[in-house]
DNA sequence: CCTCAAACATGACCTAGATCATAAATTGGT
DNA sequence: ACCAATTTATGATCTAGGTCATGTTTGAGG
């Protein structure tokens, strides 16, 4: 199950500028969108304007199951946060893969499970832990994707939209957990060592 | 694909007295279970001793599936909140029932991708939203299940549980709802109308 | 190598909700 | 119906982190 394979299946490619936003909340769900190329975000806004980062998907995921799954309209903006290439699935379509498809069945159950993993262990953090433990749980999670030495490519704004807090705490937060040695900046980076 | 069914095929029941502790986090994952009879409360613990509840699973419901799934160990502790009748299924036979049941596959999905909509709205609500419009979120979210007129058997200890909270503070945040008619209470109880 | 916007940084408050203490009301088991 | 245990209630503090204000540093594009 590749992204190829779908296009050779003849389903339509659409192109989103980076900004674009591809659904937001209440929008009744019709389609998932498989990523050719770019990457995209799904983000939560409250009433006073507060971001929440529920997600970021990137060139070979898929992103809008849930909601097209259970029927419930949705509950984040999407929005491409580079100029992006979607494959634009319609349910029936979706449906079809499901079923006819066992390999993308079982990848489809265990991407869920990821997702629902990562939810489980924010929750945790966000409902119990303070600052500098929710901080430190998103870096060492983040830390897990790159190699020795590399650094995060995220600003201290998005670390703040992940974990529920606002900028200048996570800017503290940050310099504290270096001083404790329980994490590397270097020029402002995090780094992984 | 129901319970009869995994029953019918052999599959070993164990019993659990209230209170007993099915799995703790650190375990590595080797079953799913099934609950043919009782309930069970899935909670993480912080390292001050603050629980905070992941899910409640009912008669007729499966859980640990994502730890399995994805081959990492628990997060959280899994208790039986009353005495309970689970089916253990382990690895291989789980999988097994993934492939050769097509509907328990797109139920399993359908499962996760409920599961993941609810953590994904609290979620939202613990990064950022208040008290009172996290307690108002889940009490509408509960009195989904019930009919009119019934009300929630749920103490506020549990609530505090769900939203992150301590109980005063929801105590005081129920009061005040209800004062603003956005709750109805009758002795102590929330009420559906 | 400039320039300007974005990203960091830091100090001085302020407030929602935690914490602590104490007591009244329910509930369930015998 | 009674008693112990649990749950609800309320007032008095305290504090982590939010908010606001005002810099400084960094880095991408001309």
């Amino acid at each position: 199950m590749n992204i190829q394979h779908l296009i050779d299946k003849g389903l339509k490619l659409k192109n989103y500028p980076k900004d674009a936003v591809i659904y937001e909340p209440g929008m009744q769900p019709r389609f998932v969108y498989f990523i050719k190329s770019g990457e995209v975000r799904m983000i939560t806004v409250s009433d006073e304007g507060k971001e929440f980062i529920q997600g970021v998907f990137k060139t070979g995921q898929y992103f809008g199951e849930p909601a097209l799954l259970i029927d419930r309209p949705y509950l984040a903006f999407t929005i491409a946060n580079k100029d992006s290439q979607l494959i634009v699935v319609n349910k029936e379509d979706f449906f079809k893969l499901i079923k006819n498809e066992p390999d993308f069945s079982m990848e489809l159950i265990r991407t869920l499970s990821k997702r629902l993993f990562y939810k489980s262990m924010m929750l945790e953090e966000l409902a119990s832990e303070k600052a500098d433990h929710r901080l430190l749980t998103i870096i060492n999670y983040l830390l897990g994707d790159i190699n020795v030495g590399e650094n995060l490519k995220v600003t201290r704004q998005e670390l703040a939209d992940m974990t529920g807090l606002r900028v200048e705490t996570v800017i503290r937060g940050i310099k504290i957990l270096a001083e404790k040695g329980l994490i590397k900046i270097l020029k402002g980076k995090i780094v992984k060592l």
